[in-house]
DNA sequence: TTGAAAGCGCTAACAC
DNA sequence: GTGTTAGCGCTTTCAA
């Protein structure tokens, strides 16, 4: 039989109210009573029922997260740092991988309310963009506090990293180099601010972007270096001559690479390659990556502090907040001059 | 104000034990009743309270889930294996990241405990050694429905790799491939086991193991392939000869190579290189990485089936059961014939 | 400073 | 079939 509070009285000789006092040290009790329901508790072990305390306090001290995976070390690093972050101020992280599917991402997020958790950090990037379901996924987040973690959903707080500004520094790094022709490989959703940054560099120096040196796939063939290593040979077979490719992502640009050397082609001698993201194996791969950072530690960190500000003033100030973090370039041996 | 199981009786015009048996399900209810309760559930977008259900179920559908850390690759998919799993069968899984600190995981435990969760997954297999620790971790484990993962704790349902024999047949890979000469880098811990095999594998075949050809980290530096790299170094310059290494893990071989390539000898010409555990960019690294693949994903899932198990059946028969996976050899370029 | 009692939102006997 | 009622384990008035 688990140990309740009234047991706990029980022993002490007090009321369950007063077990409850010095439970919550708020009020005060008589150092003598409350120094016989301390010996109480310990003698019998109680530890007070996070449920019913839950039931009246009208807070769980939970809150929900949400990713798409956690085999892309990009969510596995925030779902750490929000989880440390958070179990500081006292709470339990809940957390649920989409795989993509936006059926579970709806469950999820309705599993939060039953759960009554006290708050949710969304970070599903991919998923958006499928109208319908957006907007009743929206609506249900907004009825919770969240902050969202990359899209920046409109009416709630966010936290997103300037895609489109470190994939401008990247290409211009590139022309920089004296790169006339880059290519782009990459995806649709979060890329599509990368290749917006690509576009943009590109015509920033009045070079011509050309179609044929475009390679999109789609957010299930990016996340796999395949992708870059098939894309990267269809780039060479198309005879369309580039000097550097902006990739994506770093599993991408892996994937480039290994194509690259498969025909015998350097890196960075004969072509230069940047990957986005900076994923751990980007500094440790041979050639080692020039990459775009995302400074997820900090990205969490700030979620957490923007959710729990949200959390404890329930009703303060509506105007929802965006904080956008700038992406930073790392040079690495996968870029050089132009040939 | 939130809408209880009250305000859909109303609605209804019914009592609220009938909105109940709808919820339920298990009761029959006549069926116009049924719909009349059902169209004031939907009307009013009522949630039924799921801390309220739990503090009268006794179960909180939610388990509890740790893990030393979330960007090593490894846990991370376990982590997501785990929560997929559980969700499909109802569950929700709180996550909790020790950073190899003994006190958060004491403290972990004991927040499973007060948040009553119906069973946790243990995976912090890198603080078992320090004795007292594990002793008192061990009984608030037991006191709940616990399978532990990879450390196999006496008196507790685990599921592990077979380390010993996977680091057994990397080194007899290797001796078949003709090196006499076998380095080990690695450390503590579940290396203790990949050690072993190492060891084992030598003496199988009359080699002798030379204390000098064995480089041993901490849990600590271990993760990163800075160790690698620097423990290859200090094995060159010993002088020592050797044609081959089998490392602790694939990032201490990424480390071992990258010091290799540096000095300008080959791999796996000059001397072989094998890692242990598969990750992700063991097959895209160059040379690609001959490593031992531990089966997490069907680890994870039979966690789950043994811990639903131990849910559903409290006093089920008591012994501890342990459910070992083979750990197999994956041959790619790192390795090859003695020279 | 303490105790009695009223719930929190729900489920589960037990009646009708 | 359906309603009434008694809790689950706690916090919190309100009195004493």
């Amino acid at each position: 039989m688990k140990i309740t509070i009234k047991d706990v009285a029980t022993e002490a000789g007090v009321s369950i109210a007063t077990v409850s006092r010095v439970l919550n040290k708020k009020n005060r009790v008589k150092q003598e009573t409350k120094l016989r329901v301390q010996q109480a508790i310990h003698k019998l072990n109680f530890q007070p029922d996070h449920t019913a305390r839950s039931m009246i306090m009208k807070e769980t001290r939970t809150v929900g997260l949400i990713v798409p995976n956690l085999s892309n070390e990009y969510w596995a690093l925030l779902a750490e740092v929000i989880q440390d972050k958070l179990w500081e101020h006292g709470y339990s992280l809940i957390v649920c991988s989409t795989n993509k599917s936006a059926d579970k991402e709806m469950a999820f997020v309705k599993s939060f309310t039953v759960r009554r958790v006290d708050g949710v950090v969304f970070g599903s990037s991919t998923l958006f963009g499928s109208s319908r379901h957006d907007e009743q996924l929206a609506n249900m987040l907004k009825s919770l506090p969240t902050v969202s973690i990359d899209p920046s959903i409109s009416g709630l707080n966010s936290v997103v990293g300037d895609n489109l500004q470190g994939a401008t520094d990247a290409v211009e790094h590139l022309i920089g180099l004296g790169h006339r022709r880059i290519a782009y490989i990459g995806g649709p959703t979060v890329s599509k601010q990368r290749e917006l940054g690509y576009r943009n560099a590109m015509m920033n120096h009045e070079l011509p972007v050309l179609e044929e040196l475009i390679k999109r796939g789609d957010d299930n063939t990016i996340a796999f270096s395949s992708f870059g290593y098939h894309s990267m040979l269809s780039l060479l077979e198309s005879g369309e001559k580039f000097t550097a490719v902006f990739c994506g992502n770093d599993l991408i640009a892996i994937g480039a690479i290994r194509a690259l050397e498969d025909r015998r082609i350097q890196v960075p001698a004969d072509i230069s390659v940047i990957g986005y993201d900076d994923i751990n194996i980007a500094a440790l791969y041979k050639p080692s990556l020039t990459t775009v950072r995302q400074p997820m530690r900090e990205m969490g960190s700030a979620a957490v502090d923007m959710l729990l500000e949200l959390i404890q003033c329930p009703d303060g100030n509506n105007v929802p907040k965006k904080i956008v973090y700038q992406n930073q370039l790392v040079q690495r041996e996968s870029s050089g001059p132009a040939r």
